[in-house]
DNA sequence: TGTACATCAGTGAACGCGCGTTCACTGATGTAC
DNA sequence: TGTACATCAGTGAACGCGCGTTCACTGATGTAC
């Protein structure tokens, strides 16, 4: 112990964020503890003042964070230089192991619910990933529809698709071990419908 | 106070799963306290166990009562006899009034994503729900195409107007406060590619 | 039908527990000269 | 470059608080005769 380098410090705050992310996801914001967190991150409770105000700022920083993270992913899948593409995003975002690691998946369906109940700091972050979402698939349907589309009609497309993504994932966790052929089917219906309706 | 009659007892239970029913709704079931939900139903704590084993064992109860009441309301717009039907339900669905008064509306859309981080009678309770869900539009869409669609394809369009009215509505709520517009726009588009998807 | 007693629903204080947060302390790092 | 001191990140005990749950008690209801 005694005093860090700055590095030390700001490792110590990245590994805190990681850890919240991963128990928030799993847990909710409000059933996962400090205590808890703190030593998924290799310290005891007192230091987590050094790094945030307070827990809510904490979920601010983690939906901020997550949603960064998330939407540098897509943007590999669409990147035109590395031919994957949103019908493999799809692919992958309806799995099965995106279902089951809810410890380390999607902010938009792990943390849906939790934005609504939470500070307007905490919604603002989420809106914000939310439009990173949208827009992003707007611009792969738009460099699909190849001008025969409106700018209206391509960003309902990305609305429709993105609620049926987060609603399809959120579903087949809700019903995962009570129900696990109904939570398949879930994923692999819309998985198809996806796919289908970007054409 | 003193012991009361049968009648009165289960009036009181019942006094419970409502006030249960809009504070879990709200809060979730893990913010939601059992002091509190008791004084909405115009009792002390004390009284709670002598209705309900433990809290989870309510939880359970009321994610069972709350799909009995929802699929029942469907069930009215369904009615042959009486011609309100699948698009009117989206309408209220995907509404803003429901998007509000989340403490009363659709238990699919605000206990979703406390199915998945409770026991397995609780899980249980949400997936027999969502079948519920299922089979209903199922049927409808069935009477709709006239047999020119299969069982399979049936099946699949209910999965996926389930997973995108979902989807939207805990979307919608999510971002309530911090971008409004957004909400709505959710809400809209979601409405209008179902309705679109019936025909 | 009337009486005596057992039953039990609601009360409210109390339980242990974990929560978010605070704080005096330690001691290595950073800084001034 | 070396020394003296101020800074401050992590520690772990402690805080007040609200949680789910228990329990002795009260007294009206239900029941046996």
């Amino acid at each position: 112990m005694g005093r860090l380098t700055k590095e030390a410090k700001a490792q110590n705050r990245q590994n805190i964020l990681d850890a919240a992310g991963r128990r928030f996801r799993t847990a909710g914001v409000d059933g996962a503890g400090i205590d808890d967190l703190m030593k998924d991150a290799g310290m005891t409770r007192g230091g987590f003042y050094n790094h945030f105000d307070s827990k809510e700022d904490l979920a601010v920083a983690v939906f901020q964070q997550s949603f960064a993270d998330v939407l540098v992913v897509l943007d590999e899948y669409l990147d035109p230089a590395d031919p994957r593409d949103l019908d493999t995003f799809f692919a992958d975002y309806l799995g099965r192991d995106h279902r089951d690691s809810a410890d380390g998946g999607c902010p938009s369906a792990a943390l849906v619910v939790d934005s609504g109940r939470h500070g307007s700091a905490v919604q603002q972050a989420y809106a914000d990933g939310a439009e990173g979402f949208l827009s992003r698939f707007a611009a792969a349907f738009e460099a699909r529809s190849a001008g025969r589309r409106s700018a209206a009609e391509i960003r309902e497309m990305a609305i429709q698709a993105f609620s049926e993504m987060v609603g399809a994932m959120v579903l087949a966790r809700a019903v995962r071990t009570a129900a696990p052929e109904l939570s398949d089917e879930l994923l692999n219906s819309v998985q198809r419908n996806l796919q289908a309706a970007e054409s």
